[in-house]
DNA sequence: ACAAAAATAGCACGACCGTGCTATTTTAAA
DNA sequence: TTTAAAATAGCACGGTCGTGCTATTTTTGT
């Protein structure tokens, strides 16, 4: 998704814009994931990266591009937080374990103080269609199936019971993921990390045992 | 043009306004559901109601005061259609389940479209202060007890294994309701309603055979 | 019927919104 | 160094925002 054309140029490729975009993408992360991705306007981001607000308009074209550059830009993280690091686990049930443990928190270590973007995005943009919208509903069913694709290698590998419904358990995973969220950002439970892994771990046994029906 | 439908009133003190404050409620609950808080403002209110800005300001005073005025709102809808109910099944683990059962697609059943207002609003304030964070919380915490008192009731009763940690059960339950909301409403996923459900029992399954650990 | 009170409307203000336009500065290629 | 292109700034427009003020209408109690 990320448009990149190198010229002719050696070593020397990085224009000056794309520095000061990568700049404008990283202070408006902080202000998505603690505002909201509605309140961060052409105007707000402006003022938080110093630049004025044609500089900034000029950069993405309109604020629906602003905030669809953005949720890309948060995906990206994800994927050198989340997935890149899941994928050095051995495949199986080694591996979803490791995605789902990187999955809870990834964005305090990505330096986003308040919460997931695509969580936020979520119930923001469900009603509303438009470019965010599509976008949402593709990025979460590319992370759907990344999971039950995990899931059905450790069912081959007979890790998990054969019976056991991927799609539900992959579904059930991210409810831990939001409850996970809302405990930790809304409710500032310390409880919240101890919970959602025994929650995977209530899961993964249930899926060893016997199948759900 | 109004002629006067209130005949007499004895100690019937419905005053217009306060019929008037509960359309503008009902009508702001819409907004709330597909838009969010946010976008629910007083402008907005009074297109949507048909009264003038000033005539919708002077209902709430602020437009923190209605949007918690909104959020109160929703808080009693939800009580009439999934407390109440629920109250009526017999104590224990049919309570809680009738109660989960209520919980799942209350807000299609109250009339808002566009899906739950405290899911929303749980994103949108987590991180930021004011009366309408400081409600959510109460409001949080007020349903996490009423799950957790009904599981352990159905402890008591011996319907769940003693050892059962009833704060993880109910988030987890909350977990699957993110789930099913995501499902329903981003997703529109028809298996939302199977999962969820399946879920639950899974989770009953798990507290009744051994304890977590 | 009438006066008091409540409900609603009208208007104005400064602030911010997104976006088009032109002007200026900074950067990169020749 | 010159020059074209890229990056940024400045300004203006119509809108909407929240909220204070006064005016008007409608409802209510007597």
């Amino acid at each position: 998704m990320n448009t990149q054309q190198d010229e002719v140029c050696y070593a020397n490729s990085v224009r000056k814009g794309k520095m000061t975009r990568e700049r404008l993408l990283w202070h408006g992360l902080q202000l998505v994931s603690v505002e909201g991705f509605r309140q961060v306007s052409v105007g707000a981001l402006a003022k938080a990266s110093k630049l004025s607000k044609s500089g900034v308009f000029a950069h993405f074209g309109s604020s629906e591009a602003l905030q669809l550059a953005l949720l890309d830009a948060a995906a990206e993280l994800a994927n050198k937080d989340v997935f890149e690091p899941a994928m050095q686990a051995p495949v199986g049930l080694a591996q979803l374990r490791t995605l789902f443990e990187r999955l809870l928190g990834w964005t305090t270590r990505a330096g986003l103080p308040g919460g997931c973007p695509f969580v936020a995005a979520a119930s923001e943009f469900d009603d509303l269609e438009g470019s965010i919208h599509d976008y949402l509903i593709k990025s979460l069913e590319h992370w759907l199936g990344l999971f039950q694709d995990i899931i059905q290698h450790a069912v081959a590998q007979g890790e998990l019971d054969p019976s056991v419904d991927a799609k539900a358990f992959t579904w059930q995973l991210f409810g831990l993921y939001n409850m996970h969220h809302t405990m930790q950002h809304l409710m500032h439970d310390p409880d919240a990390d101890r919970i959602a892994l025994q929650g995977f771990e209530t899961l993964v046994n249930t899926a060893q045992i016997h199948a759900d029906a």
